[in-house]
DNA sequence: CGTACCTTTGATGTGAATCAAGAGTAGTGG
DNA sequence: CCACTACTCTTGATTCACATCAAAGGTACG
């Protein structure tokens, strides 16, 4: 297929990173972005490749994950449009701890560590807005640290659905909801440190304690509240 | 006890944070900075109190960890001189999703949130060296999350064995390497995702199988790369 | 419409937690 | 200096949450 040439100005303009840009800054990341098309299935980078920038997610999904010796591998994020990563490895002229593969076919933007760099020098919003996304990343791996080590397999797969409410639904308030799964269960139980059979059981209990039904990957949750007191 | 003064100025410039800060950057930081002594077993902050700003730890040892509802806890980073923590959820006006407490008696630096905004305005390699603290942080975490969730309770004790080798010792090669391990035990544990009887089991095993002998807190390990390669 | 991969369900196994005593070890005050 | 109390650490017996193994269904797609 052919590499079907856009403008990634706009796209560029609209993510949090590069929200308040000067048009001149953004044509300079444009011009020191890259393209990156990937079919489903296609490995992006492997565990321990060198890191020369990082990566937006235009389309697409895209997981991180660790391999392992048996073969099996743990998921650390599942990755959709808007969202970037490998940013925190361009700052340490380290290798990437993780790999990256396409769950859907994708197009990538690749932003040099270059540009980066030379954007930090002239302009400290910038700064702010990149230390504030790092900073996000890590709270959120925090979060992840904390459900594995605290939380039981209940509870995580409760969590996870209940993240997956629209925004300010996330089971504050009685009331149905209604979701959707991001990706295939084989890779939300790694996502979630389970093995897909655990997971399959889980849901199972869910369904039958009357907290959600699910047809494929569309989840009913009919009270959020009474779910998230389940299991403790 | 009355807070002797002292200068922070020499403290803060031998920290790679500071390195390059000019002297009066420096001297900013400084009268943006308040002291903060703390005995043994004192609380620092609790999980979900506001963040101001972080902290520098310049003598004694603080742990990090989540509160948990039955009372015990999970220990997430143990911090000694020169180390800091707190930057994070200073760019999200977030709490913190961890406690702090004093392992032993300590004397902390506090740095203001302005203060660092300030720097960052008029600093980029203040922000770059902030940005790269922060992508350690990140990195060393998504370590952690591949140690809780592909390696065993022992293999998770052999790297953290391996951790407090000497620089450039940690086992890539033979040969016999003393340490001393930095908190108690129970801490320990916890930190590694372990029960303090399983971690002693643990110890116990390795000393059957001549990997290791230990008093105390000082081990010696016989073998870095015999040890290495124990449990696979 | 068949083949390859997801997902579910059931039976069994196991690593580490929990429960329950003891054995150090360290501070405290008489 | 020696109990006295309070931990921290070890050791053993038992339990349990989740993984593993095995075998059917489902579902998607070339």
């Amino acid at each position: 297929m052919p590499s079907i040439p856009f403008d990634p100005v706009p796209l560029l303009l609209r993510l949090p990173l590069f929200q308040e840009l000067l048009p001149e800054q953004a044509q300079a990341i444009a011009a020191a972005s890259r393209q990156r098309r990937l079919s489903r299935g296609e490995m992006l980078f492997q565990k321990g490749d060198p890191a020369h920038g990082f990566f937006v997610v235009v389309s697409g999904q895209i997981k991180l994950a660790f391999p392992s010796l048996q073969g099996n591998e743990k998921v650390v994020e599942i990755l959709g449009p808007r969202q970037s990563f490998g940013e925190a490895v361009m700052f340490m002229d380290r290798p990437y701890p993780v790999f990256a593969e396409a769950l859907a076919d994708s197009l990538l933007l690749f932003i040099s560590r270059e540009a980066v760099f030379a954007l930090l020098v002239h302009d400290s919003t910038f700064a702010r807005r990149m230390l504030a996304g790092l900073s996000l990343r890590l709270h959120s791996l925090v979060q992840d640290v904390e459900a594995y080590s605290l939380r039981s397999a209940t509870q995580r797969v409760v969590g996870f659905l209940l993240q997956l409410c629209p925004h300010g639904m996330n089971g504050e308030t009685h009331g149905k909801r209604e979701i959707h799964l991001p990706a295939s269960k084989q890779v939300i139980a790694s996502r979630l440190n389970l093995t897909p059979e655990t997971l399959s059981r889980i849901f199972h209990d869910l369904s039958v304690a009357g907290l959600i039904a699910m047809r494929g990957k569309d989840i009913v949750i009919h009270d959020a509240i009474r779910l998230r007191e389940y299991d403790l």
